[in-house]
DNA sequence: TATGATAATGCAACCGCTTGCATAAATTAT
DNA sequence: ATAATTTATGCAAGCGGTTGCATTATCATA
């Protein structure tokens, strides 16, 4: 059986209570009782139960990360675990544990279970996931979405990248470049962070407006563009809502012969590892997923604190710079 | 305050033992109160206190998927991201949660701290957080490794993807193209998995050795395959040790003006989702990560439940063949 | 109908820790 | 030296369930 209070108590001579307020640290002990707690906690090779620990004080000390996703692709997106890296790193840093679960199968009885049975303290939202409904048992719960939620109804709290913001910098760079006529490539039309992005595209872009959606995949993305770029007056750049449109994208152009940056330029969204190593190099709408999922996870704390009320926080992208947007290299 | 099991019990008219007998289910109740106990559950939206349970059953209904990441990329890392999935779903189907931590930069303590607090009935590790010491703290607590371990002293139980077989398939393929000098490229040659596929290689390459390490970018790849490929007599076939280090192969080649695949052949490990949006698209050897994970949970399980000792579970790879090695394409 | 076996439920201790209140010890003020 | 404070520790009641044992109700058997 596993080493307890008592046992500490017992060998160091005090009470259990003595024992407890010297682990928590909250009370005035005299330092020769310390010592002696921990030298008995040290000799016996005590570890708290966590367990009991937060029955007794109503805290459970774990937050919990609701993920959407139906497959490992979805699951794997690096949005996700990247953000999901700092939300560990905070959490580990205030003491709390982490609990992920895909709550893609069970239409929000994962979210309730994990609230209502107390398991967690806090709970890190998908967009997705979000509705009316869920917002109403959630209650005053603590809760952050990690991302605008689709519909903005009843939800009051989320940590999310400027997407408007981003495309509006994707578009200006290519204006500057001096490329004229500017489409965006790919997206679920009906995803809030694609109709974002979009927007800022809309509202930055002076020339023939072209949306083409894509299924997330680079074949839809080939394929999308393949007809369009056959005709004479084609766009002469692209925001790709993603890198895998900015693949096919860059596909359909070998196979025209259409030259990147010289005839065309891009930029997409995301900086995977790979961008960087595309021929040409891929100027990038960096989202910084790192400082996101650690803002997600300071605001959650904070409401679990009490220290914060409802907020929305919003997060820069940033331009990195690659050849394919370089048309001045002509 | 929230319902206990007891609000329950007074309404159905029963005793609060009974309420958890019919909640578990392991006991003869009555359907007539059954029915009540359902009722009353009902309506007062009783959802049992998991914490309150564990602590009495003993068993804290959660598994602790151990990282040791440096950095978001390596947490990122594709492998263990989609493992995640899998082990997800399987301790979903348990009704178990899934605990994550990243074990960088404690030393132990942080695997220490899950077991001992009684935070987990049991632990997924990275193969690279195993010592023998660790090993030793751990005693028969259950454990999985998911990857072969590095050193092996001490450690009893893991499940992983044969990598000598892969490396085996690789090489064997690419002699039936017809290529010749096959050489190794990429990764650390400290890291096991990394030493197995270099065995595998060596074991089925005939023709000469080369085996050359890098750091996991594409750059060091490129840089390191630079001067080789210059050579008169260079290989005509490589087997990269990841994506990472193909990608610097096919823009060194591009570079140099060799033709992959009529004059040069290559098979790389993993299946990143952007491997076949390469030019040319690369022939894989893929690791199911998805039975990965779903063998590691289900062994922990098993060794959570008792029904099971100790084992190593090998999972064979498979081959994806696309451009990169079809020199009968020439 | 009495009797033993079996099924259904209640009682109460316990899981291991926290915490409000009471008490005892130490310190300061008068 | 004694009273008034302040500080340190003990006591015991929870936290919300589970479970072994005791008890009562139900049923089959003779």
């Amino acid at each position: 059986m596993a080493v307890t209070i008592s046992d500490v108590a017992r060998l160091a001579g005090v009470n259990s209570s003595t024992v407890s307020r010297v682990i928590n640290g909250k009370a005035t002990i005299t330092q020769e009782t310390k010592d002696r707690v921990y030298a008995a906690m040290k000799e016996l090779d005590f570890h708290p139960n966590a367990l009991a620990r937060s029955l007794a004080s109503g805290l459970c000390g774990a937050i919990g990360v609701v993920v959407d996703a139906r497959d490992a692709e979805a699951f794997s997106n690096f949005f996700f675990s990247r953000s999901l890296f700092a939300i560990e790193q905070v959490a580990q840093e205030k003491g709390y544990q982490v609990i992920i679960a895909n709550g893609a199968q069970s239409k929000g009885r994962t979210i309730e279970n994990l609230m209502k049975e107390r398991k967690v303290d806090g709970l890190i939202l998908p967009p997705t996931t979000v509705s009316p409904s869920l917002m109403e048992t959630i209650g005053d719960f603590p809760y952050v979405v990690l991302g605008t939620p689709d519909s903005l109804r009843g939800v009051t709290c989320w940590v999310d990248n400027n997407n408007e913001q981003g495309a509006d910098l994707a578009v200006h760079h290519l204006q500057e470049q001096g490329y004229e006529h500017i489409a965006y490539l790919g997206g679920n039309q009906k995803r809030g962070f694609t109709i974002r992005r979009v927007r800022g595209y809309r509202k930055a872009n002076i020339g023939d407006e072209l949306v083409i959606p894509t299924d997330g995949t680079a074949d839809s993305a080939y394929f999308a563009v393949g007809e369009i770029l056959k005709k004479e007056d084609h766009p002469d750049a692209f925001v790709c809502n993603d890198n895998m449109a900015a693949f096919g994208l860059l596909k359909a152009c070998k196979k025209l012969n259409i030259q990147v940056p010289s005839e065309l330029g891009i930029v997409a969204f995301d900086n995977y590892p790979l961008a960087e190593y595309t021929d040409p190099p891929l100027t990038i709408v960096d989202i910084d997923t790192g400082m996101l999922g650690d803002q997600t996870a300071q605001l959650l704390f904070r409401r679990i604190d009490k220290r914060s009320s409802n907020q929305q926080i919003m997060l820069s992208t940033n331009l990195i710079i690659r050849k394919s947007s370089e048309r001045t290299a002509k």
